[in-house]
RNA sequence: GGAGAGAUGGCAGAGUGGCCGAAUGCGGCAGCUUGCUAAGCUGUUGAGUCGUUUUACGGCUCCGAGGGUUCAAAUCCCUCUCUCUCCGCCA
């Protein structure tokens, strides 16, 4: 959510964010025709209000006969102020409804761009396995080696499901771990978060109003099943007033996501890039409302994520998302995108975003600044640190040995029980 | 799931229809004091929003949330949420 006020001082630069990012800029001017519209309508209630208590303070303290004289008035004043205030309430309500749909704008240095193939790429890092053997891809491999079945997580729940068995269940387990760890010898706290939350929550970080189709509703209770970290991560001190001295806020959490994948339906049908479930270690950090430490905070977050993928040896690109792949609320994002040998591409395995206030505006997300002063909004970012079982395609796939067997990279043997190879 | 109690400012806590955005205490901030052991004294101290002549002033809203009664609600009524206590169930 942005600033109203700040919005309509800079229409312009709103209506050109709703452009650029591929979104209907239209919301924009009807917002200021609603509100312009609002708030004289809220003058004259407030007008009329403050009218009716003077004089309701005097009747207080007229006569008994005095008051009956005055009554009459008063009521049918009252009847004019309940008709204008439910329409300002209606206003009210659509201005606020208009309000969710702005966009935020992005930052300078976002490429303009109309979907991810605009995405520029900013860094190359590691080397593009060759291999002298016929390269199977990690669901043959896993099918070979017998530690993926993607056939019984159909049958068990439905297209875009899969069960992973014993080395790569364990594989799992701990690339998850050390990502946990990675993050934790880096000084953030981790935290155990719900994953089936209130509206508020997909509302605070952004994801509703617009993304209700890609949420799986638990419509009875009025909740949702989270599809990152992120959504709790983020939400936890909504409404709350932080002090100073609390920030940065530096947190981590693993928990399973959901995705419903609506409106992808033939893309990524094989294997274990897309699916509905899936397991992902995700930072989140709040801080103060600085745009110069919020640029520092997203490259130092990305690091921590570029640093785990060289510590599991993968060859990986930066990009930086271009303005029509970049959400409502992002002010800029950077994926990180693994090789992927059986694609023969970079597959997008990370996601880290900046959004200023834009999320803790939502979620009256505030904290008292250090010289004292008005409460401000806190600035949120976060960033995907590993998600399985994507990462796998990349482990599986580019340390396959002529062999059939895999290779497992050394920083992961300790939470492997010392196993070094999988199959062979 | 059943029964009961409760929800007021940063915290504690008073307030049962008009003089209440709200006593008092603690904490915070500012100043003074520094011969009675970091204490004493004085002052100050919520948020949001709208307007204007915009470092200021004024209006309106906010006493868990929503609705109702009334000329007037923190106060009365209804619904919901949450917390606590007891019982039941349960990994």
């Amino acid at each position: 959510m942005l600033d109203s006020k700040w919005v309509r001082e800079h229409a312009a630069e709103v209506r050109d964010a709703a452009v650029r990012k591929r979104l209907d800029a239209t919301v924009v001017d009807s917002f200021l025709e609603k509100d312009q519209l609002h708030r004289e309508l809220l003058l004259q209630v407030e007008n009329l209000r403050a009218a009716l208590k003077d004089s309701s303070k005097v009747l207080g303290k007229l006569s008994p006969e005095q008051r009956e004289k005055n009554l009459s008035a008063q009521r049918a004043s009252k009847t004019k102020l309940k008709d204008l205030e439910q329409q300002e309430q209606l206003l009210r309500s659509e201005v606020q409804a208009l309000a969710m749909l702005l966009p935020m704008p992005p930052a300078a240095d976002v490429p303009d761009g109309k979907d991810d193939s605009q995405n520029v790429e900013v860094a190359r890092v590691g080397e593009i396995p060759q291999f002298d053997f016929q390269v199977l891809s990690h669901d043959d491999l896993g099918e070979k080696l017998g530690i993926i079945d993607i056939k019984r997580g159909v049958k068990l729940a439905g297209s875009r499901n899969y069960l992973l068995l014993g080395d790569a269940a364990r594989l799992e387990r701990a690339a998850l771990q050390f990502a946990l760890d990675h993050m934790l010898q880096r000084g953030f706290e981790m935290v155990s978060v719900p994953t089936l939350v209130k509206r508020e929550c997909m509302e605070g970080t952004g994801y509703f109003p617009g993304g209700e189709e890609q949420a799986y509703l638990a419509e009875r209770d009025d909740l949702a099943l989270v599809g990152t970290a992120e959504v709790p991560l983020t939400s936890i001190h909504s409404g709350e007033t932080l002090d100073f001295e609390c920030l940065p806020l530096r947190r981590v959490a693993l928990s399973p996501c959901y995705r419903r994948e609506a409106g992808t339906y033939g893309k990524d049908t094989k294997g274990l890039y897309r699916v509905h479930q899936f397991w992902k270690v995700e930072q989140v950090v709040l801080g103060p409302a600085c745009k110069d430490w919020s640029l520092e905070e997203h490259k130092i977050m990305l690091k921590h994520s570029s640093d785990l993928m060289e510590a599991l040896e993968l060859p990986y690109r930066v990009v930086n998302v271009c303005t029509g792949d970049l959400g409502q609320g992002q002010v800029q994002k950077f994926d990180i995108e693994t090789w992927m040998p059986s694609r023969n591409a970079y597959g997008e395995t990370h996601s880290a975003s900046r959004f200023h206030d834009f999320q803790t505006r939502r979620l009256n997300l505030r904290y008292r600044p250090k010289d004292g002063g008005k409460p401000q909004f806190c600035h949120s970012l976060n960033n995907t640190v590993i998600a399985s079982p994507r990462v796998l395609i990349a482990l599986l796939e580019n340390h396959q040995q002529a062999d059939g067997s895999v290779r497992i990279p050394q920083v992961l043997w300790p939470y492997m029980g010392g196993q070094q190879v999988i199959g062979g």
